[in-house]
DNA sequence: ACCCGGCCGACACCAAAGTATGATGGAGTC
DNA sequence: GACTCCATCATACTTTGGTGTCGGCCGGGT
């Protein structure tokens, strides 16, 4: 696997470089950028990574470009870092789903562990990712009635009552139905039902 | 419904006082102390509920309760309100799962915000609880060989396979089988399914 | 000693699911 | 026009699931 890359927008010259060098020597990838504007322009890479952000900045602070991040649908794991912290903005930065609020002057140590830290979880959560961007892709490989049936069957009803329930007979109803289960390449329909749960289908119960 | 409860741990008696009139003010049942032992002694409602906690306390300070209270099992929502508050302190709370952090003096208005989302967390989790708690009840009232059957047809295991995992014949495989479908309640065999995802039972997959 | 419940199994029967083959018609593409 | 894909239905057959009743074995408790 690529190793991780780690990056960094800060606006402080003298903190970008003491950071490259850290980051590096620990044997991280760095991307380093002055602005948020800069960052956003930059894609993100398919190996984990995550972000080093200071909330002053020339451009966007550090909590709008974390609201940006999260609004494009991209989830990379922030530990802000910035020089004048205080509460309500850490409350705010922790919200929203950041990994770890560190003030400068920072120790080494604490700022390597907190990004060891948000380095796993950008693994687990792109794992996750693919995992569910498979699922995803085989059920837009369905056919409009495939994706009816395969809603209806893992909700629990019968082929009988799915058929009843589209205004088709049941022999179609196992058409369709072995059709999913080739494409959505279950091996058994409890599988199935779980992927049709990871796909948010199908709502639990409701006693 | 019962009215939620609020229960309030501060060493300050003008911050107590204040902060009762508010609540009960807003319509909320309120429980006062001025230290963890006295609010650990307290039971816990079966209604929904939050904690507002200072952090410097006599005894115990306020982070370490709210890990005494995550290490006891109760998950109450907390909103920390404290006079001296800092970004580390902030950040320990929050990655603890705190609700909110906020310092004194306090705005009514964004206290009550604070109260408001908390108590509505305090709901979904208590209604999540029950929902869990009902399975794990109901997981439990069965036999021994019902839950190994359980377990084995959620995985996606036919009744001949499961017989042959656990050396008994598909027959009786299937009066377990039917045992367990009444005794879960389920309606379906995707209810079933859904169920043991829920109990952590059956490892979704491993391609 | 007795009963109860868990556990195992068998026979029978029916419902449901799954598969194979074939066929029709429509929509869209090359 | 030939081709592909989707959707539909049918007939026939096999496997699996679900239910019922019956019986036997064993261990715990009254």
């Amino acid at each position: 696997m690529a190793s991780p890359v780690v990056f960094v927008v800060d606006d402080d010259i003298s903190v970008r470089e003491s950071l490259e060098a850290l980051l590096r020597h620990e044997g991280w990838q760095t991307e380093i950028f002055e602005s948020a504007q800069s960052f956003l322009a930059c894609p993100r890479p398919l190996t984990p990574s995550c972000l080093i952000l200071d909330v002053n900045l020339p451009d966007l602070n550090g909590l709008e470009l974390q609201e940006r991040i999260r609004s494009d649908g991209a989830q990379i794991p922030i530990v802000f870092l910035t020089g004048y912290g205080d509460v309500p903005m850490t409350v705010r930065a922790m919200k929203a789903g950041a990994c770890e609020f560190l003030t400068k002057p920072f120790d080494n140590d604490v700022l390597l562990a907190a990004v060891r830290g948000a380095i796993e979880r950008s693994r687990e959560a792109l794992a996750d990712e693919s995992r569910t961007r498979l699922l995803q892709d085989r059920f837009a490989s369905l056919s409009g009635r495939e994706r009816d049936v395969m809603k209806l069957v893992a909700k629990g009803l019968l082929n009988k009552q799915v058929g009843h329930e589209l205004g088709i007979s049941e022999i179609t109803v196992k058409a369709h139905r072995g059709k999913v289960m080739q494409k959505m390449q279950a091996r058994s329909f409890a599988d199935l039902v779980n992927m049709a749960a990871k796909l948010g289908l199908a709502p639990p119960r409701r006693d």
